[in-house]
DNA sequence: ATAAATGCAAAAGATTTGCTGAAAG
DNA sequence: CTTTCAGCAAATCTTTTGCATTTAT
């Protein structure tokens, strides 16, 4: 296996994702992190952000268009995703119970978990 | 509001949809239903997604790179990606009850959920 | 008839890849 | 030193959009 070097680049990265006040997009990421660092491409945003999903530091959220990043560690929460409006919103209440360590049937060692539900928004759900 | 009109293409598109082992990305899509509709075009595909999203007959499952796209009503189960390998595998016991119609604190009306867990695949984990 | 849907091609985005120079260990 | 990493630009690929034509109602 190769060994991840510690670079600026990452070091900032991470930073952003971790002060962030909610999920990002790539794009968005990028532009942030270009404040701390004008030179920042595309591409070592991209390839930065598979490493840390790699590593456990982040994950993706892929709900509608792009899929958006959030640091781990970090309030567990999850989202709603109305099936009319399209847009999406985030509970603070979580439907399952599943520590990290579970091991399930098969010999699947549970990490995380991402649960959405979809339905109609309060909104939609009046607007009939 | 605007009524769906129906369509060969609309009939085919499920019809496909219904009949496919797993579900399927757009591309996919496309070509099986082009073995019945040559000229089906791209635009249809996507439009035709979207209207049945919104109708509940379909629904997209976003993990790895692409969307798939899977016909509702087709037996409940949830995935497993893995962190490392990137794998994905589909779950057959379900971790949550949320019957549909539940409603959620707020006024979210619960129409259908996805879980998908995270963790190491059975060869990732053991691999270490 | 009228409005909605299709097909095609072009456009728009996001993500990936190839390559060269920079830099971490 | 040696190998990984960054930056840039080009290439990919999926999804969206504009518009003229066809089609369902």
């Amino acid at each position: 296996m190769t060994t991840a070097r510690h670079t600026r680049q990452r070091e900032v990265i991470a930073a952003v994702l971790q002060q962030a006040e909610g999920p990002l997009s790539a794009p968005e990421l990028l532009a942030r992190a270009q404040v701390a660092l004008p030179t920042l491409g595309t591409a070592t945003v991209y390839r930065t952000l598979k490493l840390l999903q790699q590593q456990g530091e982040a994950h993706a959220v892929k709900l509608d268009g792009e899929p958006l990043y959030e640091s781990s560690g970090r309030g567990h929460h999850h989202h709603f995703s109305c099936n009319v409006c399209g847009r999406v919103y985030s509970l603070h209440s979580c439907p399952v119970a599943l520590p990290s360590g579970t091991v399930y049937p098969g010999g699947f060692v549970v990490e995380g978990h991402e649960v959405t539900l979809y339905g109609r928004c309060p909104q939609c759900a009046e607007a009939r």
